[in-house]
DNA sequence: CGATTTGTTGATCTTACTCAATAATCGTGG
DNA sequence: CCACGATTATTGAGTAAGATCAACAAATCG
């Protein structure tokens, strides 16, 4: 096991670099925190990562890739929770009562790092910049889970889906990827049920916003080519990532 | 400053309990902790406990009463992401950034106590307990967050009124109140705004309940007489708290 | 390459929103 | 304590947005 450089490489994309650079622990400390790591989980299109009913034993940082996290509710009908992309972190609803209580699949080709979460209790016992970097772990996740409810009390479909659409642009901005043109990696169905809308009106809602400009819709391929607007529909301000 | 009897005496219903009891602090500890607390900030209706904006500096627990979470969106419009009711804790989600993005108002008279999150920080590295429940306490809020989606992801107006319902109720009922009968602290307005439905709506599904025997509603006051009814209303299997 | 899943489009119907009027409740000061 | 205005809640009528049903097209997969 090696230092921050290896580290870094090791782990590009990965929401490792979240997990620990940001707090510039020493190298000793990435070393502890990276002797932990446990990386490239594979996962094929469908494969659970982790179901609802297991243990929880840890969380994992998508390294590649992408997963739909979801509940099935009483009438067996699956219920969206969210979309998780390259360095992002799943499982923290799961630490509280030590079971998932929710499932996760990859909706494609994914790699994950799996970090065991009692070492990352002892760990986190042993350096202070790491469970307070918990801590902030932790409240970002309430705070995207707040802005997600904000979203979703928006009242038509179209601010939905603007604001949808501007959510995962800043992502990938965030992830240094391209936050103009993207690829859609879950199906108009999960969008619809993550949002509460009908499939067919999500479908209809990408066809209006093309055809009034404002986005370039192929499948799954996605281009933005008036953020302007895509905010205006959103009813979000331009700044706000 | 005393032992843990004294304590929950002091703060019996309070999220404090849940900030120490669960986890079987020592006395000693629990010495610590209670330290750290000031107690009995008093709230009237529509006093700001936070603005958002305002540097982060505590955590909350409510006593007594009753506050609304909110944001204004760039339209200057109110939008509820959550109610709190004693023992519940509010602020988390301003850990990460160190300021708070949401505001907290009083939606009757309210006390709370304030936990400072510097000391929680220096306390926690040193009672690894501590830390290993403040983990809990920041995942169960993610877990509630995600619960509260499926309900805004729910399609009627009469499923998301009715899960809301039942949401209260069993949040009355673990902090050992009445289930079925209780007062709703917050304007038709804050559920409807809450719940992504216009006041009209609100106020026709209580009416259309209250026609239908499965709730009893007098202005605030709401008794649930047909609990299992509601939780068919609301697509949710009878126990489920 | 055919079969199956996923996405689009159209027509119709239902639900919840909007606008408007009225009723009840709350808070304040006489 | 009651009267006042102001806010909050209810009810009705008309409308618009999105759901549903249904057919078809495109993409994906073995």
């Amino acid at each position: 096991m090696t230092t921050q450089g290896k580290f870094t490489v090791s782990c590009q994309n990965c929401g490792l670099n979240e997990l620990c650079i940001p707090h510039a622990l020493s190298d000793t400390e990435i070393n502890e925190v990276d002797a932990i790591v446990k990386r490239g989980k594979p996962l094929h299109r469908g494969d659970y990562l982790y179901s609802a009913g297991e243990n929880f034993d840890s969380l994992y940082a998508v390294r590649s890739g992408s997963l739909k996290v979801f509940t099935i509710d009483d009438e067996g009908e699956e219920q969206v929770i969210g979309f998780y992309l390259p360095g992002e972190i799943l499982g923290m609803d799961a630490i509280h009562s030590g079971e998932h209580i929710s499932s996760a699949r990859a909706m494609e080709t994914s790699s994950v790092c799996e970090i065991p979460y009692d070492q990352i209790e002892d760990l986190s016992s042993n350096i202070r910049s790491l469970h307070v970097h918990m801590y902030k772990l932790l409240s970002r996740e309430i705070r995207v889970d707040h802005e997600l409810q904000m979203l979703l009390a928006k009242k038509t479909a179209e601010e939905k889906i603007g604001a949808f659409l501007m959510n995962l642009s800043m992502r990938y901005e965030q992830r240094r990827l391209s936050s103009t043109r993207f690829r859609l990696p879950m199906a108009r169905s999960d969008i619809g049920n993550y949002l509460g809308l009908a499939v067919e009106t999500v479908s209809r809602i990408f066809t209006r916003l093309q055809t009034q400009g404002v986005l370039k819709v192929e499948g799954k391929e996605v281009e933005i080519l008036d953020r302007r607007a895509l905010c205006d529909v959103a009813h979000i301000s331009e700044r706000h990532g």
